[in-house]
DNA sequence: AAAATCTTGTTAAATTATTAACAATTCTTT
DNA sequence: AAAGAATTGTTAATAATTTAACAAGATTTT
């Protein structure tokens, strides 16, 4: 690395393209492998070897002339810029099907990035562990979150309780909102906040779809 | 509406948001409001009023000065343009928590995209229903896919699957994929691929908290 | 009825993101 | 050892996306 950069300015594009290529680049260290050329990293992601590469020179690392970039330097340097040094706590709350589908998928694959616990408003789920999460009452949101310095709070509830659910994370203290669902909620500028919607996306392949088919006609 | 565009060139980006607004307009439909003006459709995406005008006016819908739009004329409008006329028929597979949550949240929201069929490996859920939706046996996937005219996939399965899976559906005819698993897949360019990993999502979420956090100090 | 205000629609400007182009270097082949 | 091929790193060009600016029309206020 040439030098130290703050990552602060790192385009909003690049930074989801390094979580990205830090997957597949964890998939490749299985392999065999040391190495691993621009044009592979982009085939995987679906993307060009350029763009890889300009990734790759926005957060300063170099590979070898013919010989690419060392897979487990990559992943380490996107550790230290993506990750943050202590780790963040995280919280799910609503254990229905889509809170613990995240948990399964989530619990132990980034150390630095743990899930501490769940929240349900269902008295035959609270008290009970869900791939090891302990699931707790929404009622004690606020204590727990404090007391497990909880920084990120992923909200699966049902779309009635998006807003309060929101509203109580914020109040607790949260840095960061993730929200599953398709109620769109408002937080203070402090809070970093993103929605995915699992319609929006299908919707977006629905469309692409008929274009296709209609352009055959 | 002006004139008849095909919509073909509109940005990937307004696609997008053309879903959004809809899912706003129509939870703003329960509330007994006929209109709503350009800053209230942006405030509940977090975006601006300039780029919401600017959206319709590439999609020819024109709003009455000082009113606002016409919030049921919108919702029809943006379905003419996203929703295929006859339909397209989905399928789930992997009836996992994460396939069971899209089936729970996605069955009866938009009738142009139905699932009409679930798949998995497990004899334990083969037969029966989820959430209204028939599981099959992913042995009988090309069967049902042809006969149930399923166009899109959704890949909810395990990731060591996820490949096998996604050249099942190219092979049965699918025009489009749906990849919510961490496992990038390759598809022929006849299939329109969009692929969704939960914990990009979470680790950009990760990465501004962080930031923030270290302005701080 | 004049002035002020609000809101749309649209062009132009600015910003952000991607792609192209290519020099420099290393490895392989002849 | 010279020529050819492959790959990185970077600047420049292009394309996509967002934001600004503002005219025009509708409504409200004075």
């Amino acid at each position: 690395m040439t030098n130290i950069k703050s990552f602060k300015h790192l385009p909003h594009k690049t930074i989801e393209r390094l979580s990205q290529y830090r997957r597949a680049l964890l998939i490749c260290l299985d392999k065999d492998k040391s190495h691993i050329f621009s044009h592979e990293i982009a085939k995987i992601q679906h993307i060009t070897p350029v763009q890889v590469r300009r990734d790759l020179m926005l957060i300063g690392y170099s590979g070898t002339l013919r010989k690419g970039y060392n897979i487990q330097e990559l992943i380490d340097l996107i550790g230290t810029i993506i990750d943050s040094e202590e780790g963040l706590n995280t919280a799910i709350i609503g254990m229905g099907n889509l809170g613990r589908a995240l948990i399964k998928y989530l619990t132990g694959r980034r150390h630095k990035l743990e899930i501490v616990a769940g929240f349900d408003t269902n008295p035959d789920k609270i008290g009970n562990k869900f791939s090891g999460i302990q699931c707790y009452s929404t009622e004690q949101l606020d204590k727990i979150i404090k007391e497990k310095n909880i920084k990120i709070g992923i909200i699966t509830v049902p779309e009635d309780q998006t807003v309060e659910t929101a509203q109580k994370l914020v109040d607790a203290g949260v840095k960061g909102i993730l929200n599953y669902t398709p109620k769109p909620v408002e937080v203070p500028d402090h809070v970093y906040l993103e929605e995915y919607d699992m319609i929006t996306t299908l919707e977006k392949v629905a469309f692409y779809v008929k274009m296709t088919e209609e352009k055959k006609k």
